[in-house]
DNA sequence: TTCCTTGCAAATCGTTTGCATAATG
DNA sequence: CATTATGCAAACGATTTGCAAGGAA
């Protein structure tokens, strides 16, 4: 499982790093196909994959069937806005307590947990009221 | 939106109520057609959909892509083991207080959270020591 | 030269949908 | 009878994969 460099994926680390809004597989695609026209959606789906298993990116699920990348790996929490589906950052401190409550009753190995807030964004509480 | 008998939808309602390990469409699929062998998954889809529309049943998404349900609605949370992929239910009391914590520092309107555990079930810790 | 990576297209997986027919009220 | 629900198969969207050709070490 030897890495052999890719200007491709170069471009992909580099696009993923001047977000913070979680893009999903395609728009990556879209915007590196700025620098690399030929690149194919298969090339950006390898080399997400590929980037997440090394832990260089992190993978998003937000339960809306697709996948979202963000190119910081520190553990944090996420909102998504029921709304219209964008993924934000949330200020807030990490909750590792949580595991440990889960475990207290649980006869197994409990090493983590997943969570994300959904509601309304700044944005779509207006078009609400 | 009126409803109308079926007994297609009384046999999947009635095979989840047997089961606390959170089955795919595919599983109830299966096992409903031991009651109705021409039943297609598209009915079991439907009515799966249905339900958890109308909130007899709740809709479970833990990442791997494939959509699970479950008889019981009450809010609970649910631990997936990262061995074998088996769905548990926890015994914790729910955290709302989480919602409140991640609503501090957030312009907009946080309603909710999901959140499961992961880790490594009793059955499958044995295989890793 | 070795073998990793790419582009392309076809394949896969879970889920949804259109349509003619059957079942329900 | 008016409508909802079904079975079937085709369509779907996101992601993966096989393969021959291209690029890095």
């Amino acid at each position: 499982m030897n890495l052999k460099h890719s200007r491709q994926r170069d471009s992909i680390k580099a696009f993923l790093s001047t977000r913070k809004d979680h893009p999903t597989a395609e728009i990556v695609y879209t915007n590196v196909r700025q620098s690399f026209p030929n690149i194919s959606l298969g090339t950006v789906y390898r080399n997400l994959t590929l980037l997440a298993d090394l832990g260089e990116i992190a993978r998003l699920r937000v339960g809306d069937g697709v996948d979202r990348f963000d190119y910081d790996t520190s553990p944090h929490y996420h909102f998504v806005c029921s709304e219209c589906g964008r993924v934000m950052d949330l200020e807030m401190p990490l909750m590792e307590h949580l595991t440990e409550a889960a475990g207290k009753s649980f006869e197994g190995k409990i090493e983590g947990h997943v969570t994300y807030f959904y509601g309304h964004c700044n944005k779509c509480i207006q078009k609400i009221i």
